[in-house]
RNA sequence: GGGGGCGUAGCUCAGUUGGUUAGAGCGCCGGCCUGUCACGCCGGAGGCCGCGGGUUCGAGUCCCGUCGCUCCCGCCA
């Protein structure tokens, strides 16, 4: 950090000081991270942002200061002034920074006093989230959480850089504005301008960022705040962090290629190690399905999934012959040799089930060939023998087998899959896996419904024939995905009007409906927009990958809680009656706790 | 909306088969202590056992309901 400029409180961060600065006199302040009162000599820990330094207060050094530090108390705010000295070698603390040397206080002065904290701040345990999060500055105090801030601005920070040296300009797009299509629920704020309707919170910039590119400005970033009304998740809340990009005059490799200069520059910048270099490895949206059952695979173990169709193809065990026949599948994978109680085979099988299978095949392959598996008499010497053949299975290995329509197969096995890396602990620690995805379907067919889903949003450009079948549509996405966690998304858009108003149609949103919610997009591609694409990522998810943590919410400084309400402020609160006057608005119920007028 | 886990002192947790006075460590308060750094020693305060109901002679413990937190499914890029 550069030295604060010398002020009544500072001339030096805390944690810089060292052993060359002995003799000098500084001047230090910040917080009791902890006392150890001797009665003679009183030890304390002063932390500041940079770290902690060791002061010391000598009943003969300075009698009257020292007099008064009997009274200092854990997070008391002062200021010291004394002279750096250097420890004897048998006070010498390895574990400490400033270890070498301490501050022997002549004066300080209490800045302001402290109440007990609710939970330690100078320890790393597991405290209640949700008090942690009523007393946020005080956790944000701690080194933990000081860490994640930090990351989080070096994240952002090397964003910035990067793209910054990379011709982007960094512009804000609005947040009251209305719905975008992303298919997640939004977020709506009630205009008083025009009671009766309502603004809609972005669910990412998407349409804002191709009128940008319209505009031609070429190269757009923006770290933007993005609201999606749906539940949480350890890696999803309600409201959230995007890094959002988009380019002109580009295709997918252009877009990739910028993406994997950026993530060196981000991992460097906050001394991440553990991804191999770019090229990221990349998957079709089919291989990913059919090997790990996931659109977001994670690669970190094997466990991978293979179709056993071709093995069964003129089996009699009316389950599988039930699924091919229907067009279905079967698919199993290969658990390896691992013990498995009938306690876990039938959770699994629960779970299975619960997952939308009909069912969960187990089978122990034994010496000889042999299966111990409640449907090993069902299949013939052969079938045994091609399926452990395709699933590399020999004697040890318990092996699964799904038997469903393809997604459902895939689904359960890619759940399966992560379920006995979780008890198995087969993931490995110190590495990780980024990989794109690409070569997605455009559709989605929704099985009950048959109607078509986009699996990107609208504006994803499709590669194919716009007029034939719309399954048959590829689009030109492109995900990456981290240890099984999607870190962002993006496409090359559609550039042409006519080709939006299709696909819009081919989605059942027809022209009235289309040019209601987005005309204002259909319009400006109207007046010539260039080819472009884009990609929008999690920073949230970029700063845990980098931080270490398992959830967002600890690298957020203020974040909802998972259930999506804010233990600080209070938030989400009922407003008066006056208050929604003013929009237009009546209550159908009062809230909870609230009486009706 | 559904499923799992959790809820006991300020914090983190233990609490046996339902048994009479609910414990520990840390923190806090008081005293002692001149080289500690998880300082040490002595003493002390602190409890709506999430909330409501039920079973029982007796409930932290069993049952029902409910609330909160959390993880997952649904949902959601």
């Amino acid at each position: 950090m550069r030295p604060p400029r010398p002020n009544p409180y500072r001339e030096a961060w805390a944690g810089e000081l060292r052993a060359d600065r002995a003799g000098d006199e500084v001047r230090v302040a910040g917080w009791v991270n902890r006392r150890r009162d001797h009665g003679g000599l009183i030890f304390i820990d002063l932390r500041d942002r940079s770290g902690l330094l060791q002061l010391v207060f000598h009943p003969e050094h300075a009698p009257e200061a020292h007099e008064r530090a009997h009274r200092l108390r854990s997070e008391d705010v002062l200021t010291a002034n004394g002279t750096i000295a250097r420890r004897d070698e048998a006070n010498v603390n390895p574990g400490l920074a400033t270890g070498e040397i301490e501050l022997d206080v002549a004066d300080f002065e209490l800045l302001a006093d402290a109440k007990p904290p609710p939970f330690p701040i100078d320890e790393d345990v597991d405290i209640d989230e949700t008090l942690r999060l009523r007393h946020r500055a005080l956790d944000l105090r701690r080194e933990r959480m000081r860490d994640a801030m930090i990351c989080r601005h070096q994240v952002i920070a090397a964003i910035r850089d990067y793209l910054g040296t990379h011709d982007f300009l960094d512009l804000e797009t609005p947040i009251l504005t209305r719905s975008t299509p992303e298919g997640a629920r939004d977020f709506i704020v009630p205009a008083r301008v025009r009671p009766g309707s309502f603004f809609a919170l972005p669910q990412s910039p998407q349409l804002f960022k191709q009128l940008l590119m319209i505009a031609g400005f070429e190269r757009y970033y923006q770290i933007a705040r993005c609201f999606r009304d749906e539940d949480s998740r350890a890696d999803r809340l309600p409201e959230f962090t995007q890094l959002d990009i988009e380019l002109s005059f580009v295709e997918e490799e252009d877009v990739i290629s910028l993406i994997e200069g950026l993530m060196p520059a981000v991992f460097e910048a906050t001394g991440f190690p553990g991804v191999p270099p770019p090229p990221y490895p990349r998957l079709t949206y089919d291989e990913a399905t059919l090997r790990y059952g996931s659109d977001r695979p994670d690669t970190r173990f094997g466990l991978e999934i293979q179709d056993l169709g071709q093995a069964l193809r003129s089996t009699e065990f009316k389950v599988f012959q039930g699924a091919l026949s229907s067009g279905g599948v079967v698919r199993g994978l290969n658990a390896g040799p691992r013990e498995l109680p009938r306690s876990d085979l039938d959770r699994f099988t629960e779970q299975a089930i619960e997952w939308g299978a009909k069912g969960l095949v187990w089978a122990f392959v034994e010496e000889g060939g042999g299966w111990r598996s409640p449907i090993a008499k069902f299949l013939s010497d052969d079938e045994r023998a091609a399926i452990a053949q395709r699933l590399e299975a020999g004697p040890g290995d318990v092996v699964f087998i799904v038997a469903d329509r393809a997604p459902v197969a895939a689904d359960v096995l890619g759940l399966l899959r992560l379920e006995l890396a979780e008890r198995f602990d087969l993931a490995a620690r110190d590495r990780h896996d980024l990989l794109w995805v690409v070569d997605f379907p455009m559709f989605e067919q929704d099985p009950e419904t048959g109607t078509w889903d986009p699996l990107h949003h609208p504006f994803t450009a499709p590669e194919g024939d716009l007029d034939g079948d719309p399954g048959a549509l590829r689009s030109r996405a492109y995900d990456l995905v981290c240890d099984g966690q999607e870190l962002g998304g993006g496409s090359i858009r559609i550039n042409r009007a006519d080709a939006q108003r299709k696909v819009l149609e081919l989605l059942h949103i027809g022209p009235e409906e289309a040019q209601e919610r987005f005309g204002f997009l259909l319009d400006a591609l109207e007046y010539g927009a260039p080819p472009h694409g884009g990609i929008a990522f999690g920073i949230d998810r970029i700063v845990a990958l980098v931080a270490g943590r398992e959830s967002i919410r600890e690298v957020i400084p203020f974040p909802k809680t998972a259930s999506g309400i804010d233990p600080l402020t209070g938030a989400p609160a009922p407003v008066d009656a006056a208050q929604l006057r003013e929009v237009g608005l009546r209550l159908a119920a009062p809230p909870p706790g609230v009486k009706p007028d």
